[in-house]
DNA sequence: GCCTGTCTGTGTGTTGACGCACATACAGGG
DNA sequence: CCCTGTATGTGCGTCAACACACAGACAGGC
């Protein structure tokens, strides 16, 4: 098993595939590569966080969680971005749990490391806080969207959040997880997905699910998707 | 009339109080104090932003406008921060609306100065960021309330917020504008703000809200308001 | 004092989501 | 093949918030 990146490896990660050669050469030696399984725990809210991470085919959820138990998901990340962004704000934790929705394979890096490129300030720096504006952005999204929009028009946006960020069609999730992501009841997914279900949009059976009609989809979403979507092109793509 | 800032004005802004005195003195002589009336709008979604804001009295709201034109706030500044982090984070726009909620000073710099600040790298810089990371915490912590909790609970988290910017008890503000910056109907701030009045909380005439007791209002909200206190006291404090 | 515009209070009916209870269906181990 | 645990489907009563309609109530200008 490697337990070094390879260039090629490291770049299926845009925000390792957009920072100057130098800063990469640099990094490299520092990213180790591991597979997280579905439902692993990166850090916990108000956990200091000992390393970074930055997913390649792993989707990782921001969660919070309320003090009677309850659920709901500020963000999502994926290869567009990367995990731990507190290391480089300066805050070191963040009251919010980071947990692994889809499993896959992602790079991590010691946070020591990752505050000293930081703090070089070139081009790694730069895309580093692009980024946090891009996931402000889908964290106000989420806000407006779990405000003023159904739970048919929020699944459908989770969807494509997470479509956009796999690399197949094939998303394996039960009705359950999905409803304390959306901070919803389980029953509500169950309607919202049988009528998406019943579009031919999307297909499943015991927690896999497979997405069918990328279009079709998208005209059941609110607004909502599309301005993350658009933000995140302008200031990473 | 004054163009230029004291010192002795600008550290009411708690991020100017908490830069070096180095810092404070290249930043002075930018600093432009002015007075900002109810409604004005700082800056538009999607529009260039020249200047950065440091309020020091006025408080200011973050705006998400649907397309259908109803309005959801995702965040306040007052004295605590400073409106325009896209200039340093570098997308110089963001999908959003900057209003004034509150009328009262603030100052002014331009966005170049801002930057050139900002990529001095002192500690300034990591005061912007970790005011940031502030700031999306109190955005994260506004998409759960608003999936979680009853028009009541998000009232007396709204009057808090406003009130711990406010240089008094008063706050001139509408039901209408209250329940425009919530995303909700105007008929539910009338319902809410009727049961803090009969509780003696608050007292209210066409507009003109008097906060008579805090240690009530806090009795009656959620636990979202602490999590985004605490947090503004540890990166801030 | 009157008029007008704005702000607040209230009623009625509707709806989307909730809580709870339970039925059905499928998967994997023994 | 049965048993058990987990995943999904469905019904029912409740409730918070919605949309709409309109009634006071107050302020300021003429």
């Amino acid at each position: 098993m490697a337990t070094e990146a390879t260039r090629e490896e490291a770049v299926k990660n845009h925000l390792l595939a957009a920072v100057s050669d130098d800063e990469l050469s640099r990094l490299l030696p520092n990213l180790q590569p591991i597979s997280l399984p579905l439902g692993q725990v990166l850090y916990e809210s108000g956990e200091t966080m000992d390393y970074v991470y930055f997913p390649t085919t792993a989707i990782i959820s921001l969660l919070y969680i309320m003090e009677n138990g309850s659920t709901a998901e500020i963000g999502v990340v994926g290869n567009d971005g990367m995990v731990g962004i507190a290391i480089f704000m300066g805050g070191n934790t963040t009251p919010n749990r980071a947990v692994v929705q889809s499993a896959g394979k992602t790079f991590k890096m010691r946070s020591e490391m990752m505050k000293d490129e930081f703090t070089r300030g070139g081009r790694f720096h730069n895309i580093c806080l692009r980024y946090t504006q891009a996931l402000i952005t889908q964290i106000s999204q989420t806000a407006v969207c779990n405000r003023l929009h159904s739970v048919d028009q929020q699944l459908c946006r989770w969807l494509l959040l997470s479509h956009d960020r796999l690399p197949s069609n094939r998303l394996i999730m039960t009705q359950d997880l999905i409803a304390n992501m959306l901070g919803v009841r389980r029953e509500g997914i169950t309607h919202a997905a049988r009528r998406l279900q019943k579009a031919g949009y999307i297909s499943y059976v015991r927690g896999d699910m497979t997405i069918l009609d990328r279009v079709g989809l998208e005209s059941g979403v609110c607004e909502c998707y599309q301005v993350v979507r658009t933000e995140y092109d302008r200031l990473l793509g």
